[in-house]
Order: C-alpha cells, then structure tokens, then sequence
DNA sequence: CCGGATCCGGTCTGATACTG
DNA sequence: CAGTATCAGACCGGATCCGG
C-alpha cells in the first residue's frame, strides 16, 4: 500500500522528539493496536472485532509498519496455512506510558469514556 | 476546509477514551501545535516557524479543531486589523502529560532526537 | 473460514498563490 | 501578518476477491 519506507530510526520531518514519535504513531489507528496488544489481542482477526472496525488493508499496512519499527513482532503459531501472531517488544511496551496519558486524558475530558485498559 | 463537525464533546467511534482522545489528536499535526504551545509560542507565524513546517492551511485548520475542542482559547491582542493570539485552557494543558510521555518515548527510542521541551 | 491483497470513489493533505 | 483559495496527488475506508 503506502511505499514511504519510514527508514526506521530516523526522524522524517525535524529533530523534536514529539515529531519524531508522531511520525511513526501520530495517525488514528496506530495507538489503537497498540491498546489491543495490550489488552492481550493477538491475532489479526482479533484486532479487526476492536469496537473501531478498522478496514482490513488500514489493518495489514499498520501492522507491517508497526514491524518494521521494532515495535511488534511476529511468529508463527500454526503452519500450513501458516498463521502469525503479534506481540509487543520493549519498544512497544514503552508506549505504554502514551496509551497511559490518553485514557487520563479521554476520562477526565471527554464524555462518555469509560476505563478499559489496565497497562 | 474540512466539513466535518467534530461535535466537542463527544466520542466518534467507540466509548474507548484512547479512540476519543485520538479522534481529537490523532494525526501529524495537532500535537506539535499543543507543544508549540507549551514552548511559549502564540501567534499565528510562530507556529509557522516551526521546524516542521506547517502548511498554512493546515495550521488554520488545525487551529479552528483545537478552537472547538475547547483545547485553546483565543483573544485578541490588537484591533484594527484584529489579531489573535492563541492560548492553552486548563484541558489543553493536561496533554502536557501525553507530550511528555511521547517526549521520552522518542528519547529513548528514535536516534537523533534532543530534549526541547520543559512543560 | 482467515488473513490478507486489490480496486476504487471520495476525502484530506500540502505546495503555492493570493487577499485584506 | 493572518489567514483563504485552489488543485493535484496521496491516503483513507468500504467492498470485493483470492490463496491456503
């Protein structure tokens, strides 16, 4: 889909730490599979049934991106047909600290937001 | 520009208060503007000068978005012509701290990022 | 079925030009 | 200086299609 190759770990547009990090999570979605793995979701069906209805292909291109940043990773939890599931690394897990901010953010100013993660 | 009414206030695509949040703040642009904010800037240029170079269609945009979010509050400084300086309202700073979670986020994270902030 | 890939219309982005 | 206008092209999201 996209072809920006997001070099991973380099910054696109300006040295700032706040541009770099929204460079490769600033958009709607990102941060939303981040939640899901969180919550313990795995499988690519498992983030499509999230209450958002993410679109399949939005859902395999930030996946791949979110691979490519080190930020999940992937194996094989079945072959034939081969089949993947996804998991944080460190790295991702420290946007923990981000998800954490946004749910204090959504509770206390936005609402009709209620509590469901638990990072 | 966009036609969308954002109705502030109020979740788009699930009761979860990150989709809320990032309904709010979720693209490239709407956070660099709050840090900006933060960084002491208040006028319509300074935005501009940022490193990152905002469009300028995008920076009124984005602006009028934060304007109805009830995140920055404007007044004028000068009638004749009237200019506006922005200024953050006590819920746009509370994303101080999602700013500072993504500060340290590209810190440790992305190479070549420098500390710039002090909210 | 499940995990995508592909197609396609519509929306949004962003570079530039322009106005009060 | 503080925006608005314009416009091509990128991107989004819905639907559909396909290989295993």
């Amino acid at each position: 889909m996209s072809h920006q190759h997001d070099a991973p770990g380099e910054c696109k547009r300006s040295m700032c730490p706040v541009a770099c990090t929204l460079d490769i999570i600033g958009d709607k979605w990102t941060l939303l599979l981040v939640r899901d793995l969180f919550a313990g979701k795995k499988i690519f069906s498992e983030f499509q049934s999230s209450p958002e209805n993410i679109p399949t292909n939005i859902l395999s291109d930030r996946l791949k991106r979110l691979l490519a940043h080190g930020i999940v990773e992937k194996n094989a939890y079945q072959t034939h047909p081969v089949r993947y599931e996804y998991a944080l690394t460190a790295k991702g897990k420290d946007l923990g600290a981000v998800l954490n901010a946004m749910v204090q953010w959504g509770e206390r100013h936005v609402p009709g937001s209620k509590a469901l993660m638990q990072p």
